[in-house]
DNA sequence: GCAACATCTGTAAACGATTACAGCCGCTGG
DNA sequence: CCAGCGGCTGTAATCGTTTACAGATGTTGC
């Protein structure tokens, strides 16, 4: 055996005494002699053998892996959705590679160029923008893509988004609702598909409203607990009474700051964050937020990318690419109960 | 091309009128004349070539491929784990598979089997518990393997471990220093090496301090935000100053606990987590806890079997497991700051 | 102009599995 | 007793790459 000493098909069979023919279908269920399965069966746990899954790759022309590029996994959200593409790829007998791109686009379109090397069956990529080589990438994908995130449409690939618009909506409704009326936003960094669209929704839910758009009521900044925390401290002057983020992380850092000031939440302002993490549940008093279905999208991402790969043998009908959104749904709690004095 | 119409090795031969082994060696970097260099170069560029990774895996027995059998992804512990050995990989060129093994000892087993059909050239294993099936099975594992936690020793493989024992008792230590004197415990569950190692520390800083060890003031449970709200509500009636908690999640859900009867962090107790996870950052106030290094752990566990897998070619010498350990770091903030009255 | 040598190139054999095909065997029925 | 048939089995090709070896080509020096 040239190998490090591992059994394979061969050694097997020469134990057995048979051909490796033999030794193959035995293993893999087919019909053979009593005596000659037995003895092959035999021979295959003497050795401990286990079959080389490369080797039965390169046969069948598939990995049984799928690639998830995730671009931060230190952000709970896409926690949730690795979380939920495991289980749906782990049920479905797969592998699930990580790969994380660090928001990085270059990356990202190498991923998708990778894709070529047969390394894994499919992709799920989950881009923080998209460019037009991102579309170009896609278009031209040596294999199933399905994108987390918003492609303009009809898109090159399966899609599933999330309604970060109608999300935001939700959020400044509930809080107009709740007697509030000079409602701040934090927002992430506007060049990135979320934070583009949270900011749309606030925009919009303040319009329907009749509230009006004051620019000293927002801020932007990149995501991040402390960045929350910066904004919130410059917002303070505008004296809102209820804080809008476009993130938890945000959120949170905002919280602090308030109560670093003596400020109460809910009862001097109300604070609401998105995406609903585990940090809004974590956070004191727990957060407001809305549930933009993370584990949600990335479980039927993995659906769709399976449905792709398990076309009946010899169906060359390619069903066009879909588009799936998932709901959003506001999750409240203690951080925006309504003010004690509902006139304030 | 009976493939799906990706270009192998032998579509770029034929089109630059060179045999395979040109093309080969051209693409691998090895001499030829400038012509044929051209040729190869051009046929693959056009074609948009990317060479069959399983392929080449099968033929010199690697699969740059590593995998990572975490208990939970939902736990931030691992997360920074899965993070900082997926950086490591990374640069070493290294693809990660993630593998989630529910903390199911059978699956971990299994994954451990799984070595064996060369889909990955090592692993990175994080049990929760250690049974003697697991030492038997690392024992013969097919490939090299880390595992981060607690082996006996000498240990069959290589490992990476925390000192939860000194960072329990660091955390005790630091709160009796602060003046607290009723130091309470809530611990998670203790057959698991984390769960026991912490109450170990737990009790040894008390006797180090002359305390005495007082089961009103110690409650198990499982690890988990709720279940650390439940196990604080059930300490109040002993009165403790401080809480000490064997997790941030634990410590997140006893604050939350605490401060929903009224009371005062640090004013009126002391609340300490373990594991440094953005939990305890996201707080309020900001939990004072124990780094015990996960992603050091990460890191580390991934170079050393970086190093077991590029021994110099022909070099039998197989070096002995070794084990390291991290070293605890307390990270001090808001929710430990001496109580106001030093002599309570 | 030719020998000696260096450099490049092609042929073919691996890697470990699956599988079409053909051959062999034993059985059944006439 | 033999044709025919069905079920097992073995041989060999295949997946896409790398690489040892041998053969071809070119270069240099005399």
């Amino acid at each position: 055996m040239s190998n490090g000493g591992q059994p394979t098909i061969v050694s097997i069979a020469r134990r057995a005494g048979v051909s490796t023919a033999s030794v193959s279908r035995v293993l893999n269920g087919q019909g053979a002699r009593r005596d000659t399965t037995e003895r092959v069966r035999r021979a295959a746990a003497e050795l401990g053998y286990v079959p080389n899954a490369v080797a039965r790759s390169l046969k069948d022309g598939r990995t049984r892996q799928l690639t998830f590029a995730v671009p931060d996994i230190g952000n709970p959200v896409y926690v949730a959705m690795v979380r939920a593409i495991q289980a749906v790829t782990k049920a479905a007998g797969y592998r699930l590679l990580l790969h994380s791109t660090d928001a990085v686009a270059e990356d990202e379109l190498a991923v998708l160029r990778s894709l070529g090397d047969r390394t894994s069956d499919g992709l799920i990529l989950c881009p923080i923008r998209i460019t037009d080589a991102h579309l170009a990438a896609l278009a031209s994908a040596a294999g199933p893509v399905v994108v987390i995130g918003s492609l303009p449409e009809p898109g090159p690939v399966d899609s599933v988004r999330a309604d970060s618009v109608a999300g935001a909506a939700l959020a400044v409704r509930h809080l107009y609702e709740t007697g509030r009326r000079r409602i701040a936003y934090i927002g992430g960094p506007s060049d990135t598909v979320p934070g583009h669209n949270r900011d749309l929704g606030y925009r919009a839910a303040l319009a329907e409203c009749g509230l009006p758009h004051d620019p000293d009521l927002v801020v932007h900044t990149d995501f991040g607990i402390e960045q929350g925390r910066a904004a919130a401290e410059r917002l303070l002057p505008a004296r809102p009474d209820a804080v809008f983020c476009a993130n938890d992380q945000l959120a949170l850092g905002a919280a602090h700051a308030l109560l670093a000031h003596g400020l109460r939440i809910p009862h001097d302002l109300a604070v609401a964050g998105m995406d609903d993490s585990t940090l809004a549940q974590a956070g004191w008093p727990p957060l407001t937020s809305v549930d933009l279905g993370s584990a949600e999208r990335g479980r039927r991402a993995a659906r769709m990318l399976l449905d792709r790969l398990e076309v009946p043998a010899g169906n060359p009908l390619v069903p066009a690419p879909r588009t799936t959104t998932t709901p959003p749904r506001l999750v409240v709690r203690a951080s925006t109960a309504p003010a004690t004095d509902p006139r304030r």
